[in-house]
RNA sequence: UGGGGCGUCGUCUAAGGGUAGGACAUCAGACUUUGACUCUGAGUAUCGUGGUUCGAAUCCACGCGCCCCAGCCA
């Protein structure tokens, strides 16, 4: 796990050994309290507290509160006990960039002195124009300087004053630094650094009436703070020279910028904008609903910080824009509960009578708190003539891998007896409702009977006079594909991402049983269900109405039930398929497969409506293609050196349906042609005279 | 088109001129009183083309691909 330094801590170690900073450390978190943080946060606190902490340096955290219109108290406490709750001890150092608004007005009336700030009246769109005027054929030209850029010093301060004092309205005028107007970077060609807001301030009140903005703001931040490396993100690379040049026009201490690649996972949304969406939409019960990637919904739902480290710092920190696979937190989420007690919980509850049982008996059996760990101790769970086991565990019929019960089948009880099914009982909607088994006294504990005898399957139980009742909310991915909104459009109606929601991502089960001893759980306890998962006491949990969340699913590695045989079944249409995952395999099949994994392509029938040659590209021939779906595909192949367009229009062809979609020449390709040979001497792969849309074997 | 950044197994990530290694995922097997955990094994990678060199993922050149910027957001 662990490897070398990654590249950050690199510059550190170098800095160090230099004497750069004379061996100190000072990084920050530096959030706009606008939201609640999600897990991409999370790889920057981790971090930024993990670089203090690593090298005896400190950490702060500050808000930066810079837009009074976006600002909130609510996110500021949020972000206040999530960073805690991540382990980023910033101890007495919280600050609020809003505090340093005097100083920051100070030097900017410094840079106007210096000649290098000016105030200026052009409207925005007019100074948006002036900043990126285009060539007809699109290209950047260079800015164009604003008519107020040379301003005396004493007009500047005077109109800057008066902005100050709120004698403007907002938009009538901003101070813009003077740097370079031809600059091919942007954000050089003098940027804002003070707009005309007159907004309520959650900590200023209406004190000021001109806002700082990032660019110019930021850096002092950092400067004031003693930061000596300031990590961001890659998008702000760009602000890198801008940052640089205000630090250097004032002269004051300098941190150095360092950009990585932030955090992101399949199956997850992660923009502000978007969780807003949800959460307004009520697609989630709030912020923290356990399917949320925010961290209060996280620790909401069990994950444990520690999780989190251990994930972020396996995952590394570079500079590589990077995906990662949302199975990878699961993982850490697992093998960070690996060691919580067990204990034994019935969501589905079917009756198990067992008719050689005397009927007034109870047994107080033992079992282990953990398989592994013996000091973790022992635990006692009552068995008696009537039982409860989960409906996963019964099949009518069962298949030939399905190792638990059934007419005639014996399994062991977990810790206790193996049971015998004997006889099954329907009620009026032809639901089971009640086994009828034997038990082997020879098996107490669970042990083999002498005779030799084995089972395959061990099952959960909980004694049904014993049970406590509960309520539990099993989880599954928000989203049923890798990228959710990426196949479909955006409207006014409905966000692009909301199509591709899985309608399953939680099922609640408000019969399920418990065994006893859970009745003491308290908020914050988390324990494994045998066989289940890893469960944790919700807050919306009351002594007489416990609420349990799954935490996290075990990994399964064999379908559960005949319906849930992941690979070569191909699904009829796999744009959208597999929203209904069997409760014990939680892990769908991906209905897009990568390109390379041929043992899960699906081939269909297709007919060519359109081809064309694709510009730029000798090799390259678009398609339309019918697949007998709602819309005909547009299909990108390489084909062209032995194909004209028009050989091909009409002709019957193989496709690969069930690939990602693959940009190429910029143009989204949603399938392969299947053809054989190269080049010139290239065939076709031809299903024959078929419907399109035929599946082709 | 201008500026900035990034390209290594399916996915992350090491290797900083000298055996392309690890993790996750996948597959196969062992073990099992959780179809879990654990253990063993297997396969698959340096964006391309040239160049320098005894030797290149690494250095050079030219391409290609992807991401970011053109808010008075951060």
């Amino acid at each position: 796990m662990s490897s070398g330094p990654n590249f950050i801590e690199e510059i550190v170690e170098a800095d160090n050994a230099s004497g750069k900073w004379k061996g100190k450390v000072h990084t920050r978190f530096p959030p706009e309290p606008n939201g609640y943080l999600h897990v991409g946060h999370a790889k920057s606190i981790i971090l930024n507290a993990g670089l203090a902490t690593k090298y005896g340096g400190k950490f702060n955290l500050r808000f930066d509160d810079t837009n009074p219109a976006k600002e909130e108290q609510e996110y500021v406490d949020s972000i206040i006990s999530d960073v805690k709750w991540l382990g980023g001890d910033f101890e007495d150092r919280l600050f609020y960039a809003s505090d340093y608004f005097d100083q920051m007005y100070v030097w900017a009336e410094k840079l106007i002195e210096k000649g290098v700030a000016y105030v200026c009246d052009l409207p925005p769109d007019e100074m948006s124009r002036q900043r990126t005027p285009q060539s007809p054929t699109g290209t950047l030209l260079p800015g164009i300087d604003s008519p107020f850029r040379n301003r005396s010093v004493t007009e500047n301060l005077d109109l800057f004053r008066r902005m100050k004092k709120g004698e403007f309205a907002p938009g009538k005028c901003v101070l813009r630094a003077k740097i370079d107007m031809a600059s091919g970077n942007i954000n050089l060609r003098d940027p804002v650094m003070y707009r005309i807001v007159k907004e309520h301030h959650h900590r200023q009140g209406d004190k000021w009436c001109i806002y700082a903005s990032y660019d110019w703001a930021h850096g002092l931040e950092d400067s004031i703070e003693g930061i000596t490396h300031s990590i961001c993100t890659l998008e702000f690379e760009n602000h890198r020279p801008l940052y640089d040049w205000f630090l250097d026009q004032l002269g004051i201490h300098h941190p150095q910028q360092i950009e990585f690649a932030k955090l992101l996972f399949t199956h997850t949304i992660l923009s502000k904008r978007n969780l807003r969406r949800m959460v307004a939409d009520k697609i989630v019960a709030g912020w923290d609903d356990p399917r949320m990637p925010t961290i209060a919904a996280f620790r909401r739902r069990g994950y444990r910080a520690s999780a989190l480290r251990t994930l972020i710092e396996t995952l590394g920190v570079t500079k590589n824009e990077s995906v990662i696979d949302i199975g990878r937190l699961e993982e850490a989420v697992r093998n960070d509960l690996a060691s919580v007690p067990r204990r034994m919980a019935v969501l589905d509850p079917i009756k198990v009578v067992i008719t050689n049982y005397p009927a007034a008996q109870v047994e107080q059996l033992e079992l282990d708190n953990h398989p592994k760990d013996t000091a973790a101790g022992k635990r006692s769970v009552p068995f008696s003539r009537e039982l409860y086991v989960d409906r996963d565990d019964f099949m009518e019929a069962p298949t030939k891998d399905f190792f638990r019960l059934g007419p005639g089948r014996e399994v062991r009880l977990r810790g206790a007896y193996w049971i015998k099914c004997e006889n099954f009982v329907k009620g009026a909607d032809g639901k089971v409702i009640e086994l009828q088994c034997t038990y082997d006294p020879a098996t107490r504990g669970g042990e083999n009977p002498p005779d030799g005898r084995k089972v395959k399957g061990t099952i959960h139980w909980v004694s049904a006079a014993h049970a406590l009742t509960a309520e539990v909310r099993v989880y599954e991915r928000l989203f049923a594909v890798e990228a959710p909104g990426a196949a479909h459009e955006d409207t006014e109606a409905r966000p692009a991402f909301m199509n591709d929601l899985n309608p399953e991502s939680l099922i609640v089960r408000n019969n399920a049983k418990l065994e006893p001893l859970l009745g003491s759980a308290k908020l914050g306890d988390t324990f494994q269900f045998e066989r289940l998962g890893y469960f944790n006491v919700d807050l919306d949990s009351k002594p007489q109405a416990l609420v349990f969340n799954r935490t996290m699913s075990l990994n399964a590695s064999t379908p559960a039930k005949e319906n849930a045989r992941p690979v070569v079944a191909a699904p009829a249409k796999p744009a959208k398929s597999e929203s209904k995952p069997a409760a014990a395999a939680p892990t769908p099949p991906p209905s897009e497969i990568e390109f390379g994994d041929f043992t899960k392509v699906v081939l269909k029938a297709g007919k060519v409506k359109a081809a064309e040659k694709v510009e730029k590209a000798d090799k390259l021939l678009k398609l339309t293609v019918d697949l007998g779906e709602a819309a005909p595909r547009t299909i990108v192949s390489g084909i062209a050196e032995a194909f004209a367009p028009d050989q091909l229009i009409g002709r019957n062809v193989v496709v690969v349906t069930n690939l990602k979609p693959r940009a190429l020449k910029g143009i989204e390709s949603r399938g392969m042609i299947l053809a054989a040979g190269s080049g010139k001497a290239l065939q076709l792969i031809n299903p024959g005279d078929v419907v399109p849309g035929s599946d082709v074997k």
